[in-house]
DNA sequence: CGGGGGTTTGAGTCCGTTCAAAATACGTGG
DNA sequence: CCACGTATTTTGAACGGACTCAAACCCCCG
């Protein structure tokens, strides 16, 4: 179908089989007994996307969910003034588009790949057949929605009562977990996907200020940027920025 | 139990029935067929609360969920400095305490009564029969939750790009749903179950600032406030206020 | 009628923004 | 592999919205 167009062509590569998915037993999914993993299996399609490539767009009608395999997504959303806004981001291993898909069907956001990454994609249809034959996959979800509120109602307080220095550090340790390697000398190194306009939007802020904020944090020896590379040499320094983090 | 001693003494009033809610038809529960309705209607427990009390607390495990019969509530929630900021409202015909429920168990926020409130508590045994009987029900609160969600993100986005008079603004139009009366003369009236604390709270700011944001409002004409009654004397240029809401 | 909490007013400050230009990084084609 | 054009990032200066602090005010309640 037209998501598969859109896939790259590549070399012949493994079909993903989904019970030997590193990912199913971390996943919303890990509910499933073994026959509808095998329904699973024969329902999902994967497709292989290049990095910046769209996977779904805002007003879309959403077909179904999305399961990344590899990779990392960018889910932006269009403001009031017209711009894309990155709100938050996807991972390997996650679920993806499950908010539009059980909210109404119509996509709220859009997503777009940061790194080449790999999807399974579980036609609408589908999702209604496993909620039926397992209704604790539902309650699953419900448990996974409820969560990514709470998240959700936490970021908000953050952002009415942190400077964006303290916003900017939370988003650096939250990173750090996905990304970073420690280096023999006890520091943390990573190369984030994020453009400084990416950075800004999800601290809720603007390049300018995170380009400033990043020059106090090298004064300060937080964090070390070049380009794209952030070098954290001590973990507790980062921790202490979001410690005692009143705002004015 | 516990809960029950919280509730005010009052005059022998009718046991409300789940069968005859004017609520039935609206609420998540809706879905309930009619022996199910039964059994809620023997499972739950009526009380009756006055203005400023207590539901339940920041930090309980929470027992299971509510719904409003009458009444609104003010949800808060402690922030990283310890105090306590109101997040949003809960109103008659509302379920309540379940996104804390399915997330997990332990109550992130409190309740307080703003007005004289009768609830009705579902206890965590019972919602999950109800769950188990009725998987539809579980969709429906998933259902509920997601959109939750997307109205939490668009807080968000609207809280860094709006201005606070914008979203005093929107907080007033969403206030006049519930509380507003039209007059002879076509203008609104309402009288809010607000401290200007809270509404600087749902609004992220400060007393101060709503307080001179007022002023403007009235030197517009857009909404005159005495106290805690606001007359909003032409909807259209109180919805002016967001048409056009660049910041800066 | 005397508190006392909530509300308003005032003045000053600061964080973060805006606007604009310079510097740098990046991708593309020659 | 280097030159070039474009996009991103950085720097600078100035503005402004909203905050802080603090005092005056007012309304409600006892």
């Amino acid at each position: 179908m037209a998501r598969a167009s859109r896939s790259r062509a590549s070399a012949p590569e493994p079909i993903p089989n989904c019970f030997t998915c590193q990912w199913r037993a971390r996943t919303e999914w890990c509910v499933l007994a073994d026959d509808d993993v095998a329904l699973l299996n024969a329902r999902k399609v994967t497709s292989t996307f290049g990095a910046g490539q769209s996977i779904f767009r805002q007003g879309e009608p959403c077909r179904g969910v999305y399961i990344l395999l590899s990779g990392a997504v960018a889910i932006r959303k269009i403001d009031a003034q017209g711009h894309a806004v990155m709100v938050r981001m996807r991972y390997a291993g996650e679920t993806m588009g499950y908010r539009d898909h059980f909210a109404g069907g119509v996509f709220t956001t859009s997503a777009e790949t940061l790194e080449p990454t790999q999807v399974c994609f579980i036609d609408a249809e589908a999702v209604r057949d496993f909620l039926e034959r397992n209704p604790a996959l539902g309650l699953h979800f419900l448990q996974r929605v409820s969560h990514d509120l709470q998240h959700a109602e936490q970021n908000l307080l953050m952002s009415a009562a942190l400077t964006a220095r303290t916003r900017l550090a939370h988003l650096l340790l939250t990173l750090k977990d996905r990304y970073a390697e420690a280096k023999r000398n006890g520091s943390l190194v990573m190369r984030l996907p994020l453009s400084r306009q990416d950075v800004a939007d999800m601290v809720g802020s603007r390049p300018e200020t995170i380009t400033r904020i990043i020059q106090a944090f090298e004064q300060d020896g937080v964090a070390l940027f070049s380009g794209r590379t952030v070098v954290i040499p001590d973990l507790d320094l980062l921790l202490d920025e979001i410690d005692p983090p009143l705002k004015r």
